[in-house]
RNA sequence: GGGCCGCUAGCUCAUCAGGUAGAGCAUCUCCCUUUUAAGGAGAGGGUGGCUGGUUCGAGUCCAGCGCGGCCUACCA
């Protein structure tokens, strides 16, 4: 819902105009604004703080001590009157500190100021002394203060949660009234630096690839499509960087990393975005087992950071990060299941299995496909504790390289963590003949009608052939990732601007 | 995509059985010089998501649509 009774956004109104139409809540407050602009300027330049909330209470029994002066500043988030006194919490980044008014102290002018023509959500620095309460609150005598900026619109109510809808939609009121929201995304961020410095540490130069893509590759997904206009041609948003970071191995960049995002045109629920973002990494001369050592050492570090050394609450369930994670190889687990070797199983019995677990079968399924399904409904919702599920069936890999010892499997690894795929890595394809070959058999997939399947390459394929030298490369899902860290199974909460519906129907007029 | 639930004041929510709407916070007026979900007295604020139907009468019953939440299936 929104306060004004025309356009949603308020860029498409001119809130001087037109006053008979406004909210009675932003036109109260317009009011306000312009008798408060005769005494004191309404959009000031600056604000010479000397303390953030964090530095008030850290320095609180020196300044005391000293009565010094302090100047504080931030959002006020609510107004507590005794007609003559006032009481203001105010809110800065890291935290709330109380101001108290007196109108003894102030004068009648300034008092009037501050109790009538100020609201809560505007924006304010105080300046006086600290003191404590009779109830013990840390709190600035307010000697003077200086008005900030206006709010039009009024805060959320202060005592109950905003729904995760409005949250979702209105970051900014989220931000302003949570402070634990606040600390989660923070938490994110610090996610992020850690692990840059941890790939940073290890020797991986970050690098950027193009967003817009003549082909996408590197995953199974449908694409974004775009236009570009002065070349007349279509460009997809990237689905995954794989292509082009390889192309770095190739000329010779060793270890390469990209933090960023990817775009997906599927469906959206509780752990899917349209866009989300990606670690991708690519070390030469490196195979998936250098790959799964590489991804213990990354999330035991954050799971000893970010969690309780090394042990991170998810839900109901305590994951451990400082055993050495679990290792099962995608056939033995389905094996263990079912209690039959499948490679060995014809198609059709393969088939009538599959449906007797309950997988869905649909026209162009081939075998891995359906060794895939089975996997998902059988084994992943049990692999809770971090798990490296190993040497997948080769169809569903179509950039991963053969294995070592058995044909028919590709030496690729995913990482499970409570019930869902946090990383995915392989041993890279480096033989162009063989990427061939399975672009090719792609490309059957796609007649066959699976939307999802790679293009042919050539540029990739020409790429390769001049000479990639062993590679292990690996993909990890942060969103995901950072859902585990701070424990929602909510993407929403740990987006800053998750996609929504549009709220208006469509066709509405602008 | 499927199932279930929801949409009422700026926000969070009530409204039993169909008789045209209430509370708290916020806003406005008044009282109160250490409050903290401040308190007290009063006031204003509603296209009940949208569109249709049933009915003398619909927030309430029915249908369609939109948006959201949870569960479920799939791509990270």
């Amino acid at each position: 819902m929104i306060l004004t009774t025309a356009p949603e956004n308020p860029g498409d109104r001119n809130l001087d105009d037109a006053a008979d139409s406004l909210h009675p809540l932003i036109a109260a407050r317009l009011e306000k604004m312009e008798q408060l602009g005769a005494e004191v300027p309404l959009y000031p330049y600056g604000y010479a703080r000397t303390h953030t909330s964090t530095q008030v209470r850290a320095a609180e029994a020196d300044l005391v001590a000293r009565e010094a002066v302090v100047k504080y500043s931030g959002r006020i988030l609510a107004k507590r009157g005794t007609g003559k006194t006032l009481f203001v919490p105010i809110c800065d980044q890291d935290g709330i500190i109380q101001a108290y008014f007196r109108k003894d102290d102030l004068g009648e002018d300034r008092f009037r100021r501050i109790q009538k023509l100020i609201d809560i959500g505007d924006w304010i620095g105080v300046e006086g002394t600290l003191f404590r309460t009779r109830t013990d609150e840390l709190t600035i005598a307010v000697g003077d203060f200086t008005f900030l900026a206006k709010a039009i619109r009024p805060l959320p109510e202060k005592y109950h949660d905003m729904s995760l809808e409005n949250k979702s939609r209105r970051r900014h009121l989220d931000l302003a009234m949570n402070l634990e929201s606040r600390a989660r995304f923070r938490t994110r961020s610090a996610i992020i630096s850690d692990i840059r410095a941890f790939l940073d540490e290890e020797e991986f130069l970050e690098v950027e690839t193009p967003v817009l893509q003549p082909l996408y590759g590197g995953a199974t997904a449908r694409p974004f499509m775009t236009h570009h206009n002065a070349l007349d041609m279509t460009l997809y948003m990237r689905i995954a960087d794989e292509l082009y970071l390889k192309r770095l191995i190739v000329g010779g960049l060793e270890r390469v990393y990209e933090i960023a995002k990817d775009f997906r045109n599927e469906g959206m629920d509780r752990t899917h975005n349209p866009e989300f973002t990606m670690l991708e990494c690519y070390a030469a001369y490196w195979d998936y087992h250098d790959m799964m050592d590489l991804t213990e050492r990354l999330l035991r570090r954050l799971a000893r950071r970010f969690g309780q050394e090394g042990k991170v609450n998810f839900g109901e369930v305590e994951l451990d990060f400082n055993q050495p994670f679990g290792r099962v190889r995608f056939m033995d687990a389905l094996a263990e299941k079912t209690g039959r070797d499948l490679m060995d199983l014809s198609s059709d019995d393969l088939a009538s299995l599959a449906k007797k677990h309950g997988v869905e079968l649909k026209k162009g399924m081939g075998r891995d496909k359906i060794l895939d399904e089975l996997f998902s409904l059988l084994v992943e919702p049990e692999l809770t504790q971090p798990t490296f599920v190993m040497d997948h069936p080769k169809e569903l890999s179509p950039l991963a390289k053969d294995h070592r010892e058995t044909a028919g499997l590709v030496e690729r690894f995913e990482l499970f963590v409570a019930g869902f795929e946090l990383v995915n890595s392989f041993s890279e394809l480096n033989d162009p003949r063989e990427q061939r070959r399975r672009f090719e058999a792609q490309k059957a997939l796609i007649g066959a009608g699976d939307d999802e399947a790679q293009p042919i390459d050539e540029d990739f394929l020409q790429t390769m052939e001049s000479g990639m030298p062993p590679t292990g490369g690996l993909g990890l899902g942060i969103d995901r990732l950072v859902m585990l860290l701070v424990d929602t199974n909510n993407i929403r909460d740990v987006l800053l601007f998750p996609h929504m519906r549009p709220e208006d129907a469509p066709g509405s007029p602008g």
